[in-house]
DNA sequence: TTGAAAGCGCTAACAA
DNA sequence: TTGTTAGCGCTTTCAA
């Protein structure tokens, strides 16, 4: 049924072998020959079979990515943004893309293993890296390539791109201090993944170096959905003295708690204010929209992908560490706006 | 360095063959080569080369999902919980998935025949089918399995899953027209769609059961983003005699449009009501929570998969076509709430 | 119960 | 300029 360069051969009467460099553009083939092939080549539609090729290469041309699935309900905007960011840079340099999705835990690195050993994959782009990531430590031990997204605590050396959070919430937290608020409170995330541990962190000392402090009970932890920046927002509402500004580790629980906040009939921007890190699509066209930090996710996924492709085929990475200089985007939910 | 049978052979002292049943359990090889080979295969870390597999057995076991993106900024939250369904149940059937981002159009059809004639993939699934094609078609054609979420114009028969977008846009149609709305607009999507095309036509006939009538004025179309569902929405408050309702063809662009009605100062859900469809997770948490049609997006993936994949081991299937009923979500933004 | 041999489709070193 | 040969790692007849 599928053509195959046998069948060529028989056609033209020539060897496989031959066939096989005609097809390739090899010049130790007369012109004749490698135009006839060529023609014959089109004309009975032929394809190399891919696996074939990649039996003999011993590579396969693809990249490998899992998606930390939390729920069911998971449709972070982040995602699809970033996959579109790889995705079509992949497909530039001709590479394809395995994604598959796991949640974080503990047979997590089987799946990692499984492609890694069987040859699935050349490579992976890890996301979503943890303080301890066992990911990196896996793929750091056996050697495998390797671009992140994130940093982690982890000891080894590897090239990453990761975004300044901890200097992004400090432009949050002098901004808030700087409009004159005192009762800042912080919706923060599991502090086992390293962008949120670097953004509390920044958030901390920026408000420190204002002179303002941080009680610990105005630090909230949620799950970065928008479901809990709803649940959080209230909780903080709640508080005997509650707070008159919250910055949320992310724009989804920024957006609940905007909407926290309009159910409670405050006015976001004037009797609270409110910040997120992100700047999704969603930030600029929320009413009122969002201050926040802008993240460049598209391109982070372009430049990840390069990088890695980069690294698979031995070529020279010009910046091994990329740290991206975030970039405050201030809307109406500070009240900021000049 | 990687461990092949050969090196388990080696170390046994028997045959790749008789290595290869041994692991995979065939009840021809003595219980104690079985016990041997497998002991040894898991001292040396072996892990089957499924490249090597895939030659020989002439598939993949792995299915296509091609990304239609759009611009760069692409971040529709129904990819990724819709890839969260298909991944997890692809996993589970131990299946990889291979993605990839086209935009739709011309040389859209080359990544999937590229797939299909390298044998990447045993079978696709297909999103956002328009009224002619071509994707389909092609498969179709070439006989090539795969299942679609959606339907499509083209005579082709093949097993989808579809929620009746139009009778949920008529629910949406009876909901404003019971609640007394008279001028009512709606913001629709390009028509080639073929969601889009059903949805239109539902709020049509909706409203014409209900003997209200829809000017042709009132219809505008968007691209689905946020930021359209301003722009269009904008645009329909600017008329000389605007809306009372809008119904739009998507969550995201009814939150576009919430954005655009609280801009001008009216009272989302009071003087204007709006309406969206998705039932994506921020509609239940915008302010105010937005009216809409729930589409279980991840279930549909689910289901979408399991298909696809009993269709490739040529396992029958239940249900070649079905169509799933649609939910009307009453909340705050049509001020229907009783 | 086991092994030899062929072959999946392709590439590449070597020889002619 | 071309063909022969070997081999990538695996599965599967077929024969022993």
């Amino acid at each position: 049924m599928p053509v195959t360069l046998k069948d060529i051969a028989k056609k033209v009467g020539k060897s496989v072998t031959t066939v096989s460099r005609a097809l390739h553009g090899y010049d130790d083939v007369s012109p004749e020959t490698s135009a006839l092939v060529r023609k014959v080549a089109d004309e009975m539609g032929y394809t190399p079979n891919i696996i074939a090729q990649r039996l003999q290469k011993q590579h396969t041309d693809t990249i490998g990515f899992i998606l930390p699935t939390f729920g069911p309900r998971f449709s972070d905007p982040f995602f699809s943004e970033f996959l579109a960011g790889i995705g079509n840079k992949a497909a530039k340099l001709g590479y394809d893309l395995l994604v598959s999705t796991h949640p974080p835990g503990d047979d997590e690195l089987k799946a990692y293993r499984r492609k890694v050993q069987s040859y699935l994959v050349d490579g992976f782009i890890i996301v979503r890296t943890r303080r301890k990531d066992p990911r990196i430590g896996y793929l750091c031990q056996t050697d495998f390539p390797f671009v992140a997204f994130g940093r982690t605590e982890n000891s080894c050396d590897f090239p990453f791109v990761d975004e300044d959070g901890e200097l992004g919430m400090r432009l949050i937290a002098h901004h808030l201090a700087d409009l004159g608020h005192q009762r800042i409170a912080f919706i923060a995330a599991p502090d086992e993944l390293m962008f949120a541990h670097y953004r509390l962190k920044g958030f901390k000392n920026g408000l420190s170096e204002k002179g303002v402090r941080l009680e610990e009970k105005m630090i909230v932890t949620g799950d970065l959905t928008q479901r809990d920046g709803v649940k959080q927002a209230t909780m903080l509402f709640d508080l005997p003295n509650p707070p008159t500004a919250i910055a949320a580790c992310n724009d989804l629980m920024a957006l609940g708690a905007i909407s926290a906040a309009q159910k409670r009939g405050l006015r976001v921007g004037k009797d609270i204010a409110i910040t997120g890190f992100d700047n999704i699509p969603l930030a600029e066209h929320s009413h009122p929209s969002l201050t926040t930090i802008h993240q460049p996710i598209y391109q982070i996924g372009d430049m990840v992908c390069e990088m890695l492709i980069r690294r698979i085929k031995e070529e020279s990475i010009e910046a091994e560490h990329t740290l991206l200089e975030p970039k405050l985007v201030i809307r109406e939910t500070s009240g900021g706006k000049l």
